[in-house]
DNA sequence: ACCTGAACACCGTTCAAGT
DNA sequence: ACCTGAACACCGTTCAAGT
């Protein structure tokens, strides 16, 4: 056996994510494995391994490329809602949010399907792709609490977001579906319009 | 080989269903698998068959366990705030709720970690467990929304239950926690806070 | 009637051996 | 240098064979 030099280490890496992508859209998590990756792009499982720790790191790279595309997403309308005011910046964002995990729901449900074991850590470049993520949140919700300290707001996008994730996850779930026959769009519509009116409210009293 | 007769029927399945609650408990649903509980309870692993489906059915049966524990729980804060009005009661409810979940978090994480494959239906009585479960939120949530109508109310506890899930999931998760360096507690009272507060104030509009 | 344990078709991961 | 494929230690599940 030994070299093919058909693909170049970097195409190689992409074949590699762009299949296991595939997969997961397709079969989800479930569906994935070295294995089956392997059989997909025509080399043995040992190659992965020259291209990736362990399968964990593999799908966290896949995880990495969707956060990439998401945070594109997500600048592009906060580019479009720079400068309004109240509440039409976060509720651009919350659309826009639901409308990538919408398309894609099993490949967004990898983020929370998959758990790394306690052994390893979790990758800086990975955290650092989260944190973009909360950002934009942060930079949306700040002209619907104008007079709130950064704490408050970085507090309330924390919320909104693990919130948002928890209604999209029991709507995707299939085995939790009974407490969600509502749409996901009208129980984030509801916690959004509930939870701003809150801010406004309290805001009012102080 | 054959009968054995140590155990009748019963004793076998809870002597299943305790062995496997106590792997999950101490190393999450990633430590379980047929042959760990097998080896546990000193039966070959072929046995787990006689007295489940699979080994899907048998964790279904462990999280049913646990779902009628804490609707137990809920039932007896349930009872000693009956009859109070205003927020107390749902205030009560989620502490209930937080204190019980953050006792046995991989255990409690079972409930969302552990998918049925497309192929399986949910059984009813497990659909019935959930339907209590949010049965006592939407008593707990009905004195902090009088003016509003069964199904606001119907709406509003999905949407709490939903978001406090997505809220300790995140936690409990370590590869999110970058999102959830504040305490449970902080983020869910925010919530709570905040969402009743919006209730409240969309109310005086109405 | 109940239980075993071998068997089947899978896993993730490693690594000596090949080109 | 790169890739293979056999090997190891695991899976869930089935079922003929035993008592």
């Amino acid at each position: 056996m030994g070299r093919r030099a058909t693909h170049t280490a970097d195409e190689l890496k992409d074949l590699i994510l762009v299949s296991a992508r595939d997969i997961v859209v397709q079969h989800g998590l479930a569906g994935l494995s070295a294995r089956t990756i392997a059989r997909r792009i025509g080399y043995s499982p040992g190659t992965l391994y020259n291209v990736f720790e362990h399968l964990d790191d593999l799908i966290l790279h896949v995880e990495a490329r969707m956060l990439d595309e998401l945070n594109a997403n997500l600048a592009d309308v906060a580019a479009q809602t720079k400068g309004a005011v109240g509440t039409a910046p976060i509720r651009a964002l919350a659309k826009a949010y639901l409308a990538f995990t919408a398309e894609r729901p099993r490949l967004w449900n990898l983020l929370f399907e998959h758990h790394l074991p306690v052994s390893l850590a979790v990758p800086d470049w990975y955290r650092d792709k989260l944190n973009v993520l909360l950002g934009h949140v942060e930079t949306a919700l700040q002209p619907a609490m104008p007079h709130r300290s950064r704490e408050d707001v970085r507090l309330s996008a924390r919320v909104l977001w693990s919130s948002i994730h928890g209604i999209s996850s029991l709507a995707t779930g299939e085995k939790l579906s009974v407490v969600t026959q509502v749409s996901t769009t009208t129980m984030v519509d509801d916690l959004l319009s509930t939870y701003l009116g809150g801010l406004q409210a309290n805001q009012r009293i102080a």
